[in-house]
DNA sequence: ATATCTGCAAAGACTTTGCAACCTT
DNA sequence: AAGGTTGCAAAGTCTTTGCAGATAT
C-alpha cells in the first residue's frame, strides 16, 4: 500500500500500542490522536497487514478480533488478561508436535491450529487469589 | 426448560448430528423434518444446553458458533475438518498441562484455554496430498 | 495524469432482545 | 390459571462492500 498519512499513523499507532486491541479501539486511538481517518480504513489496513504477518491476530472469547504489531515473527501464542487485554507471548514446540501428531493420527492434512490462553494478569488478580494462606475458592472454568 | 415440542425436537436433531453444525444449520434441520421451530428458540436452547455442559461448542474460523452434543464429559478438543465439519475428539493432557505451566511461569491465574486444529479431513484431502511419490506442493498456511 | 486510497453510507452475517400470544403443568 | 416458552420483528455487533471524491507518485 502506497505512503498515505492514514497508513502511516495506523503504523505509529501499533507501534505504541504492546497490547492487542480491537479494530475499533485503534481506530478510537487514532481519533484521540486526532488523526482523521475512518473506521474502514482501519480494517482494510489491519486486514492486509494481517495477511502480510506485520500484525499478529486473534480473537476474544467474544469473537471479536484483535490485533497487535508482531514481536516475534516465530509461530507462537498467547497468554491474554481477560480484563485488562494484556499478553504475552509464549512459545510452544510441544504444542505444535502435540498439534500435528493428533491430526496425523487422524490422517488429517493441511493443518492449522489456534490456541488461546485466557486468564487474569497479575495485575487483574484479586489479592486472595494470589495469597497462599487464602487458597482460591472461584471455578476456574 | 420445560418439555415443550421445540425442545424435544432439537434434542432429537442433536442426538442425530454427529458433527458441529452452526445454529443456523440445525434450525435448517429441524425445518426440513417439519418441525416448526424458530431460529430465536434454537439459540435460546442452544445457549442453555451449552452453559449445562450438554452441548459442545467451537468457533469456527468465520467466527461462527458450532453446536455439538457432548460425547465424552472430559475436557478435550477437536480437529475440525474444514471443507466438510467432520471432526474429531482429541484429549491432550500433555495440552493442559502446558497451558497451566506457561500461564503460571506469567502469573495468570483464573485460567481457560481454547484449542482447536483445523484441516482437511481424510475424505476431503486432495489425493496428491496424500500420495507419497508426489509430495505436498501447496503452502500449509 | 492516473491508479490507488479514503470514507461515508449501506449492506451483510450472526446473535440477542422486546413483547404479545401460546402452551405446559 | 400462572408462568415459562415461543417466535416474529427489530435491534445490536462486528465487519465488509459500493462508489464517488481525494490523494500520492
Amino acid at each position: 500500500m502506497r505512503g498515505t498519512q492514514q497508513a502511516e499513523a495506523l503504523s505509529r499507532v501499533l507501534a505504541d500500542l504492546s497490547e492487542f486491541r480491537s479494530a475499533q479501539d485503534i481506530h478510537g486511538e487514532l481519533r484521540r490522536r486526532g488523526e482523521g481517518i475512518g473506521l474502514t480504513t482501519v480494517y482494510r489496513h489491519l486486514q492486509v497487514l494481517s495477511r502480510d504477518g506485520t500484525v499478529d491476530t486473534l480473537r476474544d472469547e467474544t469473537g471479536e478480533t484483535l490485533y497487535r504489531r508482531c514481536r516475534t515473527s516465530t509461530h507462537h501464542h498467547h497468554v491474554t488478561c481477560r480484563s485488562c487485554g494484556y499478553s504475552v507471548e509464549v512459545e510452544g514446540p510441544a504444542i505444535e508436535t502435540w498439534a500435528e501428531h493428533v491430526a496425523a493420527e487422524a490422517r488429517f492434512t493441511d493443518l492449522n491450529h489456534t490456541v488461546e490462553i485466557f486468564g487474569l494478569c497479575p495485575n487483574c488478580t484479586p489479592a486472595q487469589l494470589t495469597s497462599p494462606t487464602t487458597r482460591a475458592q472461584t471455578s476456574p472454568a
